[in-house]
DNA sequence: TTAAGTGCAAATCGTTTGCAGTTCG
DNA sequence: CGAACTGCAAACGATTTGCACTTAA
């Protein structure tokens, strides 16, 4: 098995399905569920099959096109991120929106953090969950 | 510091399950699923359903006396942790095995964060995951 | 005694997969 | 045409729940 690449996973083809999903993920602006988004699609009008959403989004992710988060209950959100570099989330717990975070003192407190009880640091997480000040209004 | 409210809904009986599951968790030393656990216990002779093993492991995270976290594909991990107040964790990807993190910084950077933005910051995560000594041996 | 706790089997629920039909290039 | 892609239905795997039975206090 050979899945150390990163970013050359992506989908090969462009279909109507992918771009209707693309457009809502990035309309969104914030972080989706695969449901939720086939739900959005659906609501506009469009026919998309949820399994595609599934395939699209995870597709995607590998690709490196959108981040993937987990809810505290386990569920995969999606959002379509402007920066390709690692940055962390703001995320409101209310409607989803969230803000991308770039942070070198996380990036520094992690590698200081493993290096200090002699881990090899692989990667780690950093978000913030909050309300957001539309939502707490 | 007030976590009591968070402390209060812990279970009100000792019984042999529960017992030999804090005991398992404890012994473990790192992060495990429930699934892991009750495998551990079968291993051990000791007879616990998978059931009561998800029952009180949640019971215990509720009462404060268990972390959890999510692994990247939404599997829910347990760990007993030595201090009560809220931390962030060093976690081995091989093993399981995990530091306690206390981070004056990453709250800091949570709450300005937040702030920065119009959040009204509810809770943040941040843990950093590697290889360690043993394992990258 | 009696409410808390347990365990099995069945039910959920998000997500994945088999497969036949569709479509991009 | 042929490999990608799509979508439905069935399969999956982790977790939860209904319910009758145990057990701690």
């Amino acid at each position: 098995m050979n899945d150390m690449d990163k970013e050359s996973k992506g989908p090969q083809r462009s279909t109507r399905q992918r771009t209707a999903i693309k457009r809502a993920l990035g309309a969104a602006g914030g972080f989706r569920t695969a449901q939720e988004l086939h739900d959005e699609l659906k609501a506009k009008g469009q026919r998309v099959g949820l399994t595609t959403v599934y395939r699209n989004l995870q597709a995607l992710a590998t690709a490196g096109e959108v981040d993937v988060l987990r809810t505290s209950d386990g569920e995969a959100i999606y959002r379509q991120c402007g920066t390709g570099g690692h940055h962390h989330h703001l995320v409101c717990t209310q409607c989803g929106n969230s803000v991308e975070v770039a942070s070198e003192e996380i990036e520094a407190w992690a590698a200081r953090v493993a290096k200090h009880h002699g881990f090899d640091p692989v990667d780690h997480t950093a978000e913030v969950f909050g309300i957001c000040s539309v939502c707490s209004d």
